[in-house]
DNA sequence: GCAATGATTTAGACAGTCCTAAAGTGAGGT
DNA sequence: ACCTCACTTTAGGACTGTCTAAATCATTGC
């Protein structure tokens, strides 16, 4: 789990010369490529690079399976890759892999809004359905939506011109005692954890606040609304706040 | 198009003798496995059997290719296969094939009738939708739309458990001058001609009736509602009908 | 009857995506 | 400096689904 990689080009995004071409139609992407730039993308964000064995592991194939697949979109201009170093979206791969994880929010979020689809199981059925639906239909049901910007899980939804508001996000577990937070998001990959906290009505924005804390990673008691009770600190970790601008206490940045 | 080829097994669907199986969960076609097994099937209730050659056709495939995709599907019990002589689907194969339908027919109406989708264009993203949505997003849609029992296009919905109702229609070519029906149905293929139909007013459920007819194939005079124009045979002859139970003129079956 | 013709199948290739097993690389501790 | 160990890549296959070119088969006209 733990990364000994960093490649040390930071944010080499320039390169491509010949960006003078007349907007191709978008040569259509098979749904394995799809799922690899938008993984790609996803460690990105969330880690600051991606490792070869940690895009093998979120799509869950052999890391031989990885590194020729990553060869291929390198040579594609997709990615830029450095052997044993580590991959990078250019920009062609970054918009791909927004249209991608566009395409999965608004599903999502129409699955969820408009058909009822509990909020635990729309991710698998988006995960299929987002290399199947056109661009058309992505923009009618965003228009049905009246373009909702966030997905059921709080994710933002990138725009069709690929922009995304990425907000650095604390968790639960970084909260002081007694702070006060939004529950913002959460991940939609497991179903469980999901369940679990539509059960206990944390969803977002709704109103948190860490009342306790046990220490050495113990439990934390938690005021979610008007109810209280006991989490653990890996449930904590993986809630995503933002705090309260509250005029009584002061912030700790 | 003319087929020399009459399997001499009319309807040998009883055959495997191993059916004595927990019910399995349907080990997930592959896309192109499905787009044969409905091929297949359209090309049985279509023309009453289904030629190699028929096949590629369809599916805008080699024959060859439609050769080997026909032998796999054989030994795996989808088809009855008599080589040179044409496929079969089995009662799997027949199963999985409506299950595919039902998909697509669901998907059609609920672009349709809840996305307002343009009836020229369900067809080609149901095509793909098709093999991404699962039995549950399907069910939700039917439940959304009252369980319709046709398509967009007047076609039958397969039920969830395998049933339909294909009517043997008449084309509008087949109708007698003077007699009165009702548009029943169109293929969904052909997107210019249903633009032509919306057009028209010529869509299911609208009253028709053929007022004059020029002879050697020539264009029908049609009454469509109130309004009256001239449509060539080869229109008539996609467009079916039944005919309306009419008290002052006798039926001709 | 048999040869022409059109339909069908076989043979041989290839692209994409995956796998296992083996070899190579680089970072950190001694 | 070097050795180890985790990470990564290469090597060699497998499978699906497609193709073209070359046989093979069945029907049908003569």
């Amino acid at each position: 789990m733990m990364l000994p990689i960093r490649p040390s080009t930071p944010a080499a995004g320039a390169g491509s010369a010949d960006d003078a071409e007349p907007m191709l139609p978008t040569p259509a992407l098979t749904a394995p490529v799809e799922d690899y730039l938008k993984a790609i993308y996803e460690l990105e964000t969330r880690l600051g690079n991606a490792a070869t064995s940690d895009v093998a592991d979120a799509l869950d194939v052999a890391p031989a399976s990885a590194t020729g697949m990553i060869r291929r979109l390198a040579t594609q201009g997709y990615l830029d890759h450095v052997p044993y170093r580590g991959v990078q979206l250019t920009e062609t791969g970054r918009r791909a892999a927004l249209r991608t994880i566009r395409r999965h929010r608004i599903l999502e979020t129409y699955l969820s809004r408009v058909l009822g689809y509990p909020w635990d199981l729309v991710h698998d059925e988006a995960e299929r359905l987002e290399h199947a639906a056109s661009d058309a239909l992505v923009a009618r049901m965003a228009a049905a939506l009246d373009n909702p910007t966030e997905d059921p899980h709080g994710a933002p939804i990138p725009t069709a011109e690929g922009t995304v508001d990425e907000r650095a996000l604390r968790t639960i577990a970084d909260l002081a005692v007694g702070e006060r937070a939004r529950m913002v998001r959460v991940s939609d990959r497991d179903g469980a954890l999901l369940r679990y906290l539509a059960e206990i009505a944390l969803q977002p924005g709704v109103e948190v606040q860490v009342m306790a804390r046990a220490p050495f990673g113990g439990p934390l008691s938690l005021r979610i609304g008007s109810n209280q009770l006991m989490v653990g600190p890996s449930l904590a970790g993986q809630v995503l706040v933002e705090a309260i601008a509250d005029p009584d206490a002061p912030d700790r940045p």
